[in-house]
DNA sequence: ACTGCAATCGTTATCGGTTACGTTTCCAGG
DNA sequence: CCTGGAAACGTAACCGATAACGATTGCAGT
């Protein structure tokens, strides 16, 4: 009879099949020096008990767990879309995957969260891992893929184009005629929001366009950052006719507060993205905003990760991946426009 | 001077502060029993080495973790919103969670998967695990909460209401005119594909409409196990004029096969989804679906599942939540619907 | 000074599995 | 019949942490 309760372990199974866990574990593992007929009871106990072997004190013992490893600290659209790519590149490769990913216990994990996580991972559990959105650099004992890492990061990473595309967003505005485009920074601390800010000022400056402090509000890709400083430009007694935000979760609470303040878009205001999450397809109206694929950023992480564990790496640990722009509805030219 | 490469153990923490490694243990845990000297003493050396607990060798002891499990076998767009809504019921709840999704290796998890990954994970690491539709019964030593489990299981669920969903979504279809409707059905071990089904022939038959055999096709919830029965379904000479699909997955498929058939939507054929996943406000034409609440699924099961850990679970284990239908523009009156 | 009780801290068994090493078994060759 | 060596298997150390338990110390009370 089978107890439901009783958790089975190999002790268990060694002392049905009437050999020692040594044993076992060798067959367990396929390993040379078991004779047939023992392999035989062996397993025909495993299978009686239905012994599963723990991951936790296997991989405790052992160096190689084939599991990898990603911890993100929040798990938004961004995260599960990512995730998407990283199954992909796993599926039938062997490596299984854990994710990790806390619950922001009072806040307190503002600081470190990505290397606690990971030195209580990659210990043992994990052959290596992703990291999504670091707040800084990390160490670890095995292999680390930053999707979009750290500003100065040396690390592997997989990251996206975000000065071409920030520019080509900025351009797409000038183009229509606006001259006061207003920008929501992301965390300064990622290497990809100071390149959109660099595309932002990049391309004001090769227009023409003096850059004017007073329009970059200073957010942190947190989409709640994104609302107190929308309010603060839209208040202005001189709004911009535009505004760049540089993540589609801030770009969407600009259009909340604009609609909140009796702006109509594109009439009043347009207003561009950066990510081409989902929800932006959805909006009315349909977000302006830079697609960088963030699937296909997982999926590269993933690959990349893969070969550094097991060791065949040759290609370039940075890798940089295309944006394009997608127009949707959110931007138009200016009221102002035929202005000389 | 720290050493990158090497893993800091609790005894390199112990040797540092000159104490035992079941002092450092209890500063670490804040244990009683501990002189406030040495608890600087440990502190500082644990600052200094940066040490973390590793999560396997404290799970391996410990029979508290503090981390609850979800094991999914695929990772789509369905997975990802549950996983939104899990996330949200356990943000600062003092739970972390981890996610184990295997990498369906050889085709040969096909059988047991959830079983196999919930022992791997709840031998310790785990207090508690959620299943993301399982193909079987499982057992566990800690609390499962199963999300769309198989019918007649009798542990703890969350499901959708998906005889009334689908009685709705075909009603609707009867209500613009259709009599012959075709249905693809789901995984027929799910509890909610068997509802899905049986709310399709409810609604036929309250509406005198005998249920035709040869236009239910047996799918399996995967997309692409869609795409040849809807080929068949169209390729007859009397083809139904709107197909039923049990998930939006499947019927996104359907609208491929129909548009390589020259069959316009909803021209020629009217089509309706269930769950309403993001994509299906995307296609074009717009995809009209029973919506579930993935999010609140997952968010029900955490909930539930926190609940159990803990031990004060009051309320019914297997919850029911509603659904609703979305029309968009899949489905039209048949063209022939002037027909006596 | 001596007892008694806390407070403090180290020792050790333990979790479940892996593996280096030692021991026994078995068979072939001398 | 004895020996050598490989095959088969058990023993025990070990991975990193926790907790029951025992040992030591300090201090108050008498």
């Amino acid at each position: 009879m089978i107890e439901v309760n009783a958790p089975v372990t190999m002790s268990d199974v060694a002392r049905a099949a009437g050999v020692s866990t040594a044993t076992v574990s060798r067959v367990v593992n396929g390993h040379y020096g078991v004779s047939a007929r023992t392999v035989a009871q062996v397993r025909s106990a495993i299978e009686h008990l239905g012994y599963e072997s723990s991951l936790v004190a296997t991989s405790l013992r052992r160096s190689r767990t084939n599991v990898l490893g990603l911890v993100a600290h929040s798990f938004q659209s961004y995260t599960a879309e990512v995730l998407k790519g990283v199954m992909k590149a796993l599926s039938r490769s062997g490596f299984d995957l854990i994710i990790y990913a806390n619950s922001d216990l009072y806040g307190s994990y503002s600081e470190g969260w990505e290397q606690r996580h990971l030195t209580r991972l990659s210990g043992t559990l994990t052959d290596g891992c992703i990291v999504v959105t670091p707040w800084g650099e990390v160490r670890s004992r095995t292999p680390v893929v930053a999707i979009d890492p750290v500003r100065g990061s040396t690390g592997p990473s997989v990251i996206s184009d975000n000065l071409t595309g920030a520019t080509t967003a900025v351009e797409h505005l000038l183009g229509l005629g606006h001259r006061r485009i207003g920008f929501i920074a992301g965390r300064d601390s990622l290497a990809s929001a100071w390149s959109r800010e660099e595309g932002y000022r990049a391309a004001l400056t090769a227009a023409g366009v003096p850059v004017d402090p007073t329009l970059i509000g200073r957010g942190d890709f947190n989409p709640e950052s994104a609302t107190p400083l929308a309010r603060v430009l839209l208040q202005r007694p001189d709004p911009p006719s535009a505004i760049f935000a540089a993540s589609d979760g801030m770009a969407l609470k600009v259009l909340e507060v604009a609609r909140e303040l009796g702006f109509s878009v594109p009439g009043d205001l347009s207003v561009v993205g950066f990510d081409n999450i989902p929800e932006s397809a959805l909006t009315q109206p349909g977000l302006t905003t830079v697609d960088q694929s963030m699937y296909q950023l997982g999926y590269e992480a993933a690959r990349m990760l893969k070969s550094l564990v097991t060791g065949e790496w040759d290609e370039p640990s940075q890798i940089v991946l295309p944006t394009s722009l997608v127009v949707r509805d959110s931007t138009a030219p200016p009221k102002s426009a035929a202005r000389p």
